[in-house]
DNA sequence: TGACAATGTCATCCC
DNA sequence: CAGGGATGACATTGT
Protein backbone atom coordinates (compact mmCIF):
# COMPACT_ATOMS: atom_id res chain seq x y z
CA UNK A 1 0.00 0.00 0.00
CA UNK A 2 1.50 3.22 -1.20
CA UNK A 3 1.42 6.55 1.34
CA UNK A 4 -0.97 8.28 -0.68
CA UNK A 5 -3.54 5.33 -0.20
CA UNK A 6 -3.01 5.03 3.75
CA UNK A 7 -2.54 8.54 4.08
CA UNK A 8 -5.68 10.97 5.32
CA UNK A 9 -4.26 13.93 3.52
CA UNK A 10 -2.15 13.68 0.57
CA UNK A 11 0.10 16.53 -1.37
CA UNK A 12 1.77 15.54 -4.59
CA UNK A 13 4.36 18.59 -5.57
CA UNK A 14 4.54 18.82 -9.29
CA UNK A 15 7.98 20.83 -8.99
CA UNK A 16 9.61 18.91 -6.03
CA UNK A 17 11.24 16.37 -8.29
CA UNK A 18 13.01 19.30 -10.64
CA UNK A 19 13.79 20.93 -7.55
CA UNK A 20 15.84 17.92 -6.17
CA UNK A 21 17.38 17.51 -9.62
CA UNK A 22 18.34 21.55 -9.28
CA UNK A 23 19.89 21.11 -6.48
CA UNK A 24 21.58 18.13 -6.63
CA UNK A 25 23.40 19.41 -9.94
CA UNK A 26 23.80 22.48 -8.32
CA UNK A 27 25.90 20.49 -5.27
CA UNK A 28 28.01 18.37 -8.72
CA UNK A 29 28.88 21.94 -9.90
CA UNK A 30 30.74 22.92 -6.37
CA UNK A 31 31.14 19.56 -5.63
CA UNK A 32 29.47 18.86 -2.45
CA UNK A 33 28.59 15.74 -0.98
CA UNK A 34 30.04 14.30 -4.04
CA UNK A 35 30.83 10.68 -3.58
CA UNK A 36 32.15 9.51 -6.72
CA UNK A 37 34.71 10.13 -9.23
CA UNK A 38 33.80 8.66 -12.74
CA UNK A 39 37.32 8.27 -14.94
CA UNK A 40 36.35 8.92 -18.62
CA UNK A 41 39.61 9.07 -21.02
CA UNK A 42 41.17 9.68 -17.92
CA UNK A 43 39.01 13.16 -17.25
CA UNK A 44 37.61 13.11 -13.66
CA UNK A 45 33.32 13.77 -13.57
CA UNK A 46 32.55 14.17 -10.01
CA UNK A 47 29.39 13.19 -9.44
CA UNK A 48 27.00 11.57 -6.49
CA UNK A 49 26.54 8.13 -6.76
CA UNK A 50 23.19 8.05 -5.83
CA UNK A 51 22.19 9.93 -8.59
CA UNK A 52 24.22 7.63 -10.81
CA UNK A 53 23.17 4.59 -9.53
CA UNK A 54 19.44 5.73 -10.19
CA UNK A 55 19.88 6.76 -13.47
CA UNK A 56 21.69 3.69 -15.05
CA UNK A 57 21.57 0.26 -13.99
CA UNK A 58 25.28 0.06 -15.19
CA UNK A 59 26.47 2.54 -12.18
CA UNK A 60 23.89 0.96 -10.29
CA UNK A 61 26.15 -2.49 -10.21
CA UNK A 62 28.96 -0.64 -10.07
CA UNK A 63 28.33 0.89 -7.03
CA UNK A 64 26.19 -0.89 -4.94
CA UNK A 65 28.01 -2.79 -2.41
CA UNK A 66 31.02 -0.52 -2.27
CA UNK A 67 32.82 0.72 0.78
CA UNK A 68 31.40 4.30 1.73
CA UNK A 69 34.62 5.87 1.19
CA UNK A 70 35.51 8.05 -1.99
CA UNK A 71 34.90 6.03 -5.05
CA UNK A 72 36.72 6.10 -8.38
CA UNK A 73 35.73 4.39 -11.59
CA UNK A 74 36.90 4.19 -14.35
CA UNK A 75 34.51 3.62 -17.42
CA UNK A 76 35.95 1.38 -20.88
CA UNK A 77 38.13 2.99 -23.20
CA UNK A 78 35.09 3.29 -25.39
CA UNK A 79 33.56 5.56 -24.13
CA UNK A 80 34.40 9.11 -24.51
CA UNK A 81 34.30 12.26 -23.30
CA UNK A 82 32.56 13.74 -25.83
CA UNK A 83 29.77 11.32 -25.78
CA UNK A 84 29.62 11.03 -21.54
CA UNK A 85 29.51 15.01 -21.03
CA UNK A 86 25.74 15.38 -22.22
CA UNK A 87 25.02 11.40 -20.59
CA UNK A 88 25.88 13.27 -17.16
CA UNK A 89 24.42 16.35 -17.86
CA UNK A 90 20.84 14.46 -18.27
CA UNK A 91 21.43 12.41 -15.80
CA UNK A 92 21.12 15.45 -13.47
CA UNK A 93 18.82 18.33 -15.55
CA UNK A 94 16.77 15.64 -17.00
CA UNK A 95 17.96 17.78 -20.45
CA UNK A 96 19.81 16.25 -23.42
CA UNK A 97 21.92 18.56 -25.17
CA UNK A 98 24.28 17.74 -28.34
CA UNK A 99 25.91 20.00 -30.41
CA UNK A 100 25.65 20.23 -33.50
CA UNK A 101 26.71 17.28 -35.79
CA UNK A 102 27.82 15.66 -32.65
CA UNK A 103 26.87 12.25 -32.65
CA UNK A 104 26.10 10.82 -28.96
CA UNK A 105 28.53 7.98 -27.64
CA UNK A 106 26.79 4.59 -27.77
CA UNK A 107 28.22 3.14 -25.37
CA UNK A 108 27.83 5.74 -22.65
CA UNK A 109 24.02 6.54 -23.30
CA UNK A 110 23.56 3.27 -23.01
CA UNK A 111 25.25 3.52 -19.75
CA UNK A 112 23.45 6.35 -18.98
CA UNK A 113 19.67 5.46 -20.24
CA UNK A 114 20.08 2.01 -20.25
CA UNK A 115 17.16 0.10 -19.12
CA UNK A 116 15.88 2.20 -16.07
CA UNK A 117 12.27 1.30 -16.02
CA UNK A 118 13.04 -0.53 -13.13
CA UNK A 119 13.82 2.67 -11.29
CA UNK A 120 10.14 3.35 -11.63
CA UNK A 121 8.08 3.65 -8.23
CA UNK A 122 4.31 2.82 -7.20
CA UNK A 123 3.92 6.17 -6.57
CA UNK A 124 4.40 7.76 -10.22
CA UNK A 125 2.48 10.40 -10.34
CA UNK A 126 1.71 10.32 -13.82
CA UNK A 127 -1.28 8.07 -14.41
CA UNK A 128 -0.63 4.79 -16.49
CA UNK A 129 -2.73 2.56 -18.39
CA UNK A 130 -2.59 -1.39 -17.40
CA UNK A 131 -1.03 -1.33 -21.60
CA UNK A 132 0.83 1.60 -21.02
CA UNK A 133 2.63 -0.22 -18.38
CA UNK A 134 3.01 -3.60 -19.88
CA UNK A 135 4.01 -1.47 -22.96
CA UNK A 136 6.40 0.06 -21.10
CA UNK A 137 8.47 -2.76 -19.52
CA UNK A 138 9.96 -3.52 -23.29
CA UNK A 139 11.21 0.03 -23.43
CA UNK A 140 14.91 1.51 -22.42
CA UNK A 141 12.95 4.63 -20.35
CA UNK A 142 9.98 5.29 -18.89
CA UNK A 143 6.41 6.51 -19.85
CA UNK A 144 7.46 9.79 -18.01
CA UNK A 145 10.22 10.42 -20.03
CA UNK A 146 8.73 9.80 -23.59
CA UNK A 147 6.02 12.46 -22.56
CA UNK A 148 8.02 15.03 -20.91
CA UNK A 149 10.51 15.41 -23.48
CA UNK A 150 10.30 18.54 -26.37
CA UNK A 151 9.42 16.90 -29.90
CA UNK A 152 13.04 17.46 -30.65
CA UNK A 153 14.63 15.87 -27.71
CA UNK A 154 12.29 13.05 -28.24
CA UNK A 155 12.79 12.53 -31.95
CA UNK A 156 16.85 12.34 -30.38
CA UNK A 157 16.29 10.01 -27.81
CA UNK A 158 14.70 8.01 -30.53
CA UNK A 159 17.65 7.84 -32.69
CA UNK A 160 19.78 7.14 -29.74
CA UNK A 161 18.29 3.67 -29.52
CA UNK A 162 18.13 1.11 -31.84
CA UNK A 163 14.51 0.26 -31.20
CA UNK A 164 12.32 -2.32 -32.89
CA UNK A 165 9.32 -1.43 -34.88
CA UNK A 166 6.93 -2.60 -32.39
CA UNK A 167 9.08 -0.83 -29.49
CA UNK A 168 8.80 2.24 -31.60
CA UNK A 169 5.10 1.84 -32.56
CA UNK A 170 4.35 1.76 -28.42
CA UNK A 171 6.65 4.57 -27.87
CA UNK A 172 5.01 6.73 -30.19
CA UNK A 173 1.22 5.00 -29.18
CA UNK A 174 2.27 6.08 -25.37
CA UNK A 175 3.31 9.62 -26.58
CA UNK A 176 0.10 10.76 -28.55
CA UNK A 177 -2.27 9.08 -25.68
CA UNK A 178 -0.58 11.04 -23.11
CA UNK A 179 -0.50 14.32 -25.02
CA UNK A 180 -4.29 13.84 -25.94
CA UNK A 181 -5.21 12.60 -22.44
CA UNK A 182 -3.21 16.59 -21.23
CA UNK A 183 -5.42 17.82 -24.15
CA UNK A 184 -9.10 16.10 -23.21
CA UNK A 185 -8.14 17.45 -19.80
CA UNK A 186 -7.96 20.82 -20.86
CA UNK A 187 -10.81 20.71 -23.38
CA UNK A 188 -12.78 19.88 -21.23
CA UNK A 189 -11.78 22.49 -18.33
CA UNK A 190 -11.99 24.94 -21.35
CA UNK A 191 -15.67 23.71 -21.71
CA UNK A 192 -16.58 23.92 -18.15
CA UNK A 193 -15.33 27.68 -18.34
CA UNK A 194 -17.11 28.48 -21.82
CA UNK A 195 -20.46 27.22 -19.49
CA UNK A 196 -19.71 29.42 -16.81
CA UNK A 197 -19.01 32.75 -18.74
CA UNK A 198 -22.16 31.74 -20.38
CA UNK A 199 -24.12 31.81 -17.37
CA UNK A 200 -23.27 34.49 -15.56
CA UNK A 201 -23.70 36.37 -19.45
CA UNK A 202 -27.24 34.92 -18.88
CA UNK A 203 -27.27 36.61 -15.55
CA UNK A 204 -26.37 39.67 -16.87
CA UNK A 205 -28.72 40.25 -19.69
CA UNK A 206 -31.90 39.21 -17.10
CA UNK A 207 -30.54 41.83 -14.89
CA UNK A 208 -30.47 44.39 -17.88
CA UNK A 209 -33.56 43.43 -19.32
CA UNK A 210 -35.10 43.69 -15.93
CA UNK A 211 -34.08 47.58 -15.59
CA UNK A 212 -34.91 48.11 -19.18
CA UNK A 213 -38.65 46.64 -18.34
CA UNK A 214 -38.71 49.22 -15.52
CA UNK A 215 -37.63 52.33 -17.71
CA UNK A 216 -40.04 51.29 -19.91
CA UNK A 217 -42.55 50.89 -17.17
CA UNK A 218 -41.17 54.76 -16.02
CA UNK A 219 -41.17 56.44 -19.68
CA UNK A 220 -45.09 55.58 -20.22
CA UNK A 221 -46.33 57.12 -17.15
CA UNK A 222 -44.53 59.87 -18.21
CA UNK A 223 -46.28 60.02 -21.57
CA UNK A 224 -49.88 59.59 -19.97
CA UNK A 225 -49.19 63.04 -17.49
CA UNK A 226 -47.23 64.63 -20.55
CA UNK A 227 -50.54 63.84 -22.82
CA UNK A 228 -52.99 65.36 -20.29
CA UNK A 229 -50.64 68.26 -19.24
CA UNK A 230 -50.77 69.14 -23.26
CA UNK A 231 -54.48 68.51 -23.60
CA UNK A 232 -55.10 71.15 -20.51
CA UNK A 233 -52.86 73.68 -22.52
CA UNK A 234 -54.61 73.04 -25.52
CA UNK A 235 -57.36 74.14 -23.83
CA UNK A 236 -56.23 76.63 -22.73
CA UNK A 237 -54.57 78.09 -25.87
CA UNK A 238 -58.01 78.00 -27.64
CA UNK A 239 -59.88 79.79 -24.87
CA UNK A 240 -56.76 82.20 -24.76
CA UNK A 241 -56.77 82.65 -28.64
CA UNK A 242 -61.11 82.61 -28.35
CA UNK A 243 -61.54 80.56 -30.97
CA UNK A 244 -65.15 79.76 -31.80
CA UNK A 245 -66.35 76.29 -30.81
CA UNK A 246 -67.03 75.26 -34.60
CA UNK A 247 -63.12 76.35 -35.33
CA UNK A 248 -62.13 74.12 -32.60
CA UNK A 249 -64.48 71.37 -34.06
CA UNK A 250 -63.17 71.57 -36.75
CA UNK A 251 -59.69 71.99 -36.10
CA UNK A 252 -60.27 68.45 -33.96
CA UNK A 253 -62.19 66.51 -36.59
CA UNK A 254 -59.07 66.84 -39.18
CA UNK A 255 -56.49 65.90 -36.42
CA UNK A 256 -55.49 62.76 -36.19
CA UNK A 257 -56.35 61.17 -32.64
CA UNK A 258 -52.90 62.05 -31.01
CA UNK A 259 -54.09 65.57 -31.34
CA UNK A 260 -54.91 66.91 -28.38
CA UNK A 261 -57.63 69.03 -30.36
CA UNK A 262 -59.32 65.32 -30.85
CA UNK A 263 -59.80 64.96 -26.75
CA UNK A 264 -61.96 68.16 -26.97
CA UNK A 265 -64.93 67.23 -28.76
CA UNK A 266 -66.77 63.84 -28.40
CA UNK A 267 -67.16 61.17 -30.91
CA UNK A 268 -70.61 61.91 -31.42
CA UNK A 269 -69.69 65.40 -32.17
CA UNK A 270 -67.26 63.99 -34.71
CA UNK A 271 -69.81 62.82 -37.65
CA UNK A 272 -73.25 62.13 -38.44
CA UNK A 273 -74.91 59.08 -37.87
CA UNK A 274 -74.08 57.51 -41.79
CA UNK A 275 -70.46 58.35 -40.65
CA UNK A 276 -70.39 61.26 -43.31
CA UNK A 277 -68.50 64.21 -41.83
CA UNK A 278 -70.76 66.99 -41.77
CA UNK A 279 -69.13 70.71 -41.47
CA UNK A 280 -70.99 73.78 -39.73
CA UNK A 281 -73.07 75.54 -42.74
CA UNK A 282 -71.16 78.76 -41.70
CA UNK A 283 -67.11 78.21 -41.22
CA UNK A 284 -64.78 80.68 -42.54
CA UNK A 285 -60.94 79.47 -41.75
CA UNK A 286 -58.46 82.07 -42.06
CA UNK A 287 -57.28 82.79 -45.25
CA UNK A 288 -53.53 81.72 -44.32
CA UNK A 289 -54.68 78.16 -44.24
CA UNK A 290 -53.32 74.82 -46.31
CA UNK A 291 -54.58 74.32 -49.23
CA UNK A 292 -56.63 71.00 -50.14
CA UNK A 293 -54.83 67.59 -50.84
CA UNK A 294 -55.59 66.31 -54.33
CA UNK A 295 -58.77 64.70 -55.02
CA UNK A 296 -58.05 60.28 -54.68
CA UNK A 297 -55.54 60.84 -52.20
CA UNK A 298 -56.06 58.30 -49.67
CA UNK A 299 -57.30 59.90 -45.88
CA UNK A 300 -54.15 59.90 -44.10
CA UNK A 301 -54.14 58.33 -40.57
CA UNK A 302 -52.03 60.12 -38.04
CA UNK A 303 -49.21 57.47 -37.09
CA UNK A 304 -49.90 56.72 -33.60
CA UNK A 305 -49.50 53.19 -33.74
CA UNK A 306 -52.09 52.45 -30.97
CA UNK A 307 -55.84 51.69 -31.73
CA UNK A 308 -55.37 51.65 -35.49
CA UNK A 309 -57.50 53.86 -37.27
CA UNK A 310 -60.01 54.52 -34.46
CA UNK A 311 -58.23 57.73 -34.60
CA UNK A 312 -58.52 58.30 -37.95
CA UNK A 313 -61.37 61.03 -39.55
CA UNK A 314 -63.30 59.94 -42.65
CA UNK A 315 -61.51 61.14 -45.57
CA UNK A 316 -62.46 63.70 -48.18
CA UNK A 317 -62.89 60.94 -50.56
CA UNK A 318 -65.99 59.60 -48.37
CA UNK A 319 -67.87 62.07 -48.63
CA UNK A 320 -68.81 64.09 -51.61
CA UNK A 321 -69.36 66.83 -49.23
CA UNK A 322 -65.89 66.84 -48.24
CA UNK A 323 -64.80 68.17 -51.19
CA UNK A 324 -66.31 71.18 -50.33
CA UNK A 325 -64.00 72.20 -48.19
CA UNK A 326 -60.34 71.10 -49.36
CA UNK A 327 -58.47 74.10 -47.77
CA UNK A 328 -59.18 71.81 -44.69
CA UNK A 329 -56.81 68.76 -45.51
CA UNK A 330 -54.24 71.08 -45.40
CA UNK A 331 -54.54 70.99 -41.61
CA UNK A 332 -54.84 67.08 -41.22
CA UNK A 333 -51.10 66.68 -43.64
CA UNK A 334 -49.77 69.86 -41.10
CA UNK A 335 -50.68 67.69 -38.71
CA UNK A 336 -49.42 64.62 -40.04
CA UNK A 337 -46.07 65.92 -40.88
CA UNK A 338 -45.35 67.38 -37.74
CA UNK A 339 -43.19 66.10 -36.00
CA UNK A 340 -45.20 66.11 -33.16
CA UNK A 341 -48.17 67.05 -31.17
CA UNK A 342 -46.49 70.24 -29.77
CA UNK A 343 -45.37 71.48 -32.67
CA UNK A 344 -48.63 71.03 -34.49
CA UNK A 345 -50.34 72.82 -31.42
CA UNK A 346 -47.97 75.56 -31.78
CA UNK A 347 -48.71 75.94 -35.23
CA UNK A 348 -52.05 75.87 -34.69
CA UNK A 349 -51.85 78.66 -32.26
CA UNK A 350 -49.33 80.72 -34.66
CA UNK A 351 -51.98 80.52 -37.44
CA UNK A 352 -54.86 80.74 -35.43
CA UNK A 353 -53.63 84.01 -33.47
CA UNK A 354 -51.94 85.55 -36.29
CA UNK A 355 -54.00 84.97 -39.36
CA UNK A 356 -57.38 85.69 -37.37
C1' DT B 1 -27.98 -2.17 -9.60
C1' DG B 2 -28.82 1.95 -12.20
C1' DA B 3 -27.54 6.93 -12.47
C1' DC B 4 -24.06 9.97 -12.82
C1' DA B 5 -19.56 12.29 -13.01
C1' DA B 6 -14.83 11.98 -14.09
C1' DT B 7 -11.47 10.33 -16.98
C1' DG B 8 -9.21 7.82 -20.79
C1' DT B 9 -9.14 6.68 -25.58
C1' DC B 10 -10.11 6.92 -30.45
C1' DA B 11 -11.21 9.20 -34.71
C1' DT B 12 -11.08 13.17 -37.14
C1' DC B 13 -10.14 17.78 -38.46
C1' DC B 14 -7.09 21.43 -38.72
C1' DC B 15 -2.72 24.00 -38.32
C1' DC C 1 4.14 14.62 -44.57
C1' DA C 2 4.57 14.06 -39.57
C1' DG C 3 3.42 15.83 -35.25
C1' DG C 4 0.47 17.82 -32.24
C1' DG C 5 -3.68 20.47 -30.48
C1' DA C 6 -8.79 20.55 -30.25
C1' DT C 7 -12.94 18.23 -29.80
C1' DG C 8 -16.99 15.00 -30.35
C1' DA C 9 -18.19 10.39 -29.34
C1' DC C 10 -17.78 6.33 -26.86
C1' DA C 11 -15.87 3.26 -23.08
C1' DT C 12 -14.43 2.55 -18.51
C1' DT C 13 -14.28 3.31 -13.70
C1' DG C 14 -15.49 4.98 -9.24
C1' DT C 15 -19.15 6.81 -6.19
Amino acid sequence: MSLQESAAFAYESSVHSANVLLSLNDQRRKDELCDITVLVEGQPFRAHRAVLAACSSYFHARVVGQADTELSISLPEEVTVKGFDPVIQFAYTAKLCLQPQQEPCPYACVISLGDDSETDTEGDSEPCSAREQECEVKLPFNAQRIISLSRNDFQSLLKMHKLSPEQLDCIHDIRRRSKNRIAAQRCRKRKLDCIQNLESEIEKLQSEKESLLKERDHILSTLGETKQNLTGLCQQVCKEAALSQEQIQILAKYSASDCPLSFLISEKEKSTSDGAVVFPPIVSLPEGLPAAPLAGERSPCYPSGKGGASGCVQGPESSPSSRAAPEHTGLVETCRQSTGISDFCQQMTDKCTTDE
